[in-house]
RNA sequence: GGACGGUUAGCUCAUUUGGUAGAGCGUCUCGUUUACACCGAGAAGGCGGCAGGUUCGAAUCCUGCACCGUCCACCA
């Protein structure tokens, strides 16, 4: 470096100088490191798996947050002489993806169907190529070291093969079936979704009090009662009601337990019965069951026997055995209905002012309506015991480790899980049906052979069943998490017994949102388990989650979320990287402050000119003493040069123990206050030789373990000393 | 309804096991000193959410409450 070098620090260019060079370099990927003469560790690996990011938009700042977390412990690992491969690649997430393009296509005026199924998947094909390298593309601005070599999708052509290998294991150990049940609907989806991919808003309502007439009693007996009296939120549903459901120890109903009553509007008669699971003190303590359309009425319903009437259809409107009135009403519009004939009828005892969560979808924000369809579900039972089990054991370890309850209180109470989905994008159910008893176009459909079928890899050449007919392909695709939670071994190439799985498998870290702690870890670790006899990872990182300054969630729709591309832009990359790691303390989740990143950006440039001034004092000196300690330092330059050999360590345990934030502060510290300010101003005024060697080595072992928090500045500095080529990436990680 | 996390300087956050509270940004004063004004020297600014308790001593431990946030849940 000399003089004619700016004093102001330019990231744009050497943001994208560098990282060509790193490129270049091969660096990225494990293979090179083999290369490395200084490497004691290099037959140790280290492997992370990045959470592949939907396809379905850019990054935002929970990305950058993450992608950093991970490019500082792959970076240290790299330099510590470990064989480093960090698998980047994208998810192809089934219905966020396939509303994004169906909304798009929706400004032309086409919609999906107009297209057709295949049309319209070559439209998302195209989507993802076009999304899937931008999104990448915003990481390689981030600064991560992965191995582009091995991009992955979860679409792509092994994946698929993986993905139908899973399926078929699954239905092998029969922990596969096909049941009807009532499952959440997304109306506007038209698609069936599993218990996670529900959301819940809460809404202001009414609780309507109804009354159902007592059938009269016979002649002789004692207590005549006019009516039972319910209350509900959803009025409709009552068409379908086939019983009223009391607590057995209520002594309000107990003498009516096992009398009918008249379900008005339909006069049908149906039972009260007794269940525990019915809260006495709710309402009048006497509950409607509607076993299609409720998931609690629906295990009643199951316990006792009662008939199913199924009076809402997938549109979300009543269906005929609504009755003829009603059939074809939006589930609002016959709530009024309903409500006006009742009152007609002098039913409706009162109506009160209700407050609850409703369901919706978690893609679309539509509305869910409980209902009973034809689906695939994986038992879940065994796959979660073995999940508990080695996070128990501690095989597996949460940081911080209070995510673990999360986990636990998730798996130890879960249900069976609704794999397919009806929808277009994603991975094909493999089964094959008899096209005689076919039928199974359309769920909901009423007439269906359950049992007709073939799990298989291919389509058979000949129907087993009825030997004569072209097999039919289930339409359902997979549930996008169960192909997500293979990740961490597909992307290595299994099923097949591939090098990359040998050597990188079990990954080490895995780094991710608390929100899909068992969306897709929990699911990642059973599935880990269950294919390769091992767990996917060791450690898993829950990072702080990026909230609003006025602590609320960031959110696209709302405009308050942060485009860290933006940021990039606007101070660089390291100084991005930097603002978000400093606010990146334990467990506090992170209210976004961007005076942090202009405080990363002035740090950027206080670094450069302290590099730009030692290169200057120091042109002339030689080169340094392998031995730095056989230098005959004067009192201030030994004190600071132990605070140097003290903060190494101090900096390598905080990484090591995923305290990022403050293994950061602890460097800005001692690079600008102790080297700078002290002891660079006291080397001004004792320019002797001693000095300038130390003042060289400090800059040197300064940038070295700055190097994975902020590595674009650090590798241009690096470079200006050595003119040979060396890459600080690949830098010994000084231990003590 | 349950669980978890938060409440410390104007703002964003630190304060490893209890002993008179720190940083960055912002504000104010001074400074063209052999890198850097995206700088240097210095300063102001906090009865640490509220109320009790334990202790010689608590932001730090205990209890209760309030507010904020997140997650989970089949109270109709």
């Amino acid at each position: 470096m000399s003089k004619e070098i700016s004093s102001q620090y330019n990231p744009r260019e050497t943001e994208e100088k560098i990282y060509r060079l790193w490129m270049e370099s091969g660096f990225f990927a494990p293979e090179a490191h083999q290369l490395r003469t200084d490497n004691p560790k290099s037959y140790e690996t280290f492997c992370v798996s990045i959470p592949p990011p939907n396809i379905k938009g850019s990054l935002h700042m929970g990305h950058a947050l993450n992608a950093t977390i991970q490019d500082i412990l792959i970076r240290k690992k790299r330099m510590e002489g470990y064989k480093t491969l960090w698998v980047p690649g994208t998810d192809h997430a089934g219905i966020a993806t396939q509303n994004v393009v169906e909304k798009n296509l929706k400004k032309q005026g086409i919609s999906r169907h107009d297209c057709g199924r295949e049309k319209f998947l070559e439209k998302i094909l195209e989507w993802k190529e076009k999304y899937g390298a931008i999104i990448l593309d915003q990481f390689k601005k981030i600064g991560v070291s992965m191995d582009w070599s091995r991009t992955r999708f979860t679409m792509d052509e092994k994946y698929q093969e993986a993905v139908v290998f899973a399926f078929l294991h699954y239905h092998k150990n029969g922990l596969l079936y096909r049941a009807e049940k009532v499952i959440n609907w997304c109306t506007r989806c038209q698609t069936s979704l599993s218990d996670l991919e529900i959301e819940y808003r809460e809404e202001k309502t009414k609780l309507y009090y109804i009354k159902y007439p007592c059938v009269q009693n016979k002649e002789g007996e004692k207590k005549k009662q006019e009516w039972v009296i319910v209350a509900t939120t959803r009025p409709e549903t009552m068409l379908g009601d086939s019983a009223i459901a009391v607590h057995p120890s209520d002594a309000r109903y107990k003498n009516l337990i096992g009398t009918p009553v008249i379900l008005p509007i339909q006069n049908r008669e149906i039972p009260i019965i007794a269940d525990k699971e019915i809260d006495e003190n709710f309402g009048t303590g006497a509950v409607k069951v509607t076993p299609a359309h409720d998931l609690l009425d629906a295990r009643i319903g199951e316990k006792n026997n009662l008939p199913i009437h199924k009076v809402i259809g997938p549109l979300g409107k009543m269906t005929e055995g609504a009755g003829s009135a009603y059939a074809g009403l939006k589930v609002a519009e016959c709530r009024q209905v309903i409500l006006e004939e009742l009152a007609r009828q002098n039913l409706v005892e009162k109506i009160e002012e209700y407050t609850h969560n409703v369901a919706v979808c978690y893609r679309c924000e539509g509305g869910i309506e409980p209902l009973p369809s034809l689906q695939w579900f994986l038992k879940m039972e065994k796959l979660a015991e073995k999940a508990i089990e080695a996070v128990e054991k501690g095989e597996i370890r949460f940081y911080p480790k209070s995510w673990e309850k999360v986990y636990f209180d998730w798996l130890k109470n879960v249900h069976d899980w609704n794999i397919s989905r009806q929808i277009w994008w994603g991975h094909r159910i493999p089964v094959f049906y008899c096209d005689k008893k076919l039928g199974i176009q359309n769920a909901q459909n009423e007439e269906r052979g359950i049992s007709d079928f073939v799990v298989a890899d291919k389509k058979p050449t000949a129907c087993p069943f009825c030997g004569k007919c072209e097999m039919v392909q289930e339409t359902d695709v997979l549930d996008t998490w169960f192909s997500s939670a293979l990740w961490p071994f597909a992307i290595l190439g299994w099923p097949k017994k591939t090098k990359d799985l040998e050597a990188y498998y079990p990954n080490h870290v895995l780094s991710t949102a608390r929100d899909i702690i068992n969306l897709w870890v929990a699911r990642m670790i059973y599935s880990g388990l269950e294919f390769t006899g091992q767990k996917p990872f060791t450690d898993v990182i829950i990072h702080a989650t990026v909230l609003t300054k006025d602590g609320k969630r960031m959110s696209k729709s709302l405009g308050t979320g942060i485009d860290p591309m933006d940021l990039i832009e606007k101070y660089g990359a390291d100084a991005t990287r930097f603002g978000i790691i400093w606010q990146n303390m334990g467990t506090q989740d992170i209210r976004w402050a961007e005076e942090h990143v202009f405080a990363g950006k002035k740090f950027a440039n206080k670094l450069w000119n302290m590099a730009r001034f030692v290169m200057i004092k120091t042109e002339n000196v030689a080169e340094i003493p392998v031995d730095i300690t056989a230098i005959a330092f004067d009192d201030t330059a030994r004190a600071f040069y132990q605070k140097l050999t003290a903060l190494i360590p101090e900096v390598s345990k905080k990484i090591d123990d995923y305290e990022f934030g403050h293994a950061l502060h602890v460097l800005y510290g001692f690079i600008w206050y102790e080297f700078a300010d002290t002891y660079i101003e006291y080397a001004k005024e004792h320019d002797t030789k001693e000095n300038l060697i130390l003042l060289r080595y400090a800059l040197i072992e300064c940038i070295t373990v700055l190097h994975p928090f902020m590595p674009f500045i650090t590798e241009e500095i690096y470079s200006t000393l050595h003119t040979d080529g060396a890459l600080l990436m690949i830098k010994r990680w000084p231990s003590k």
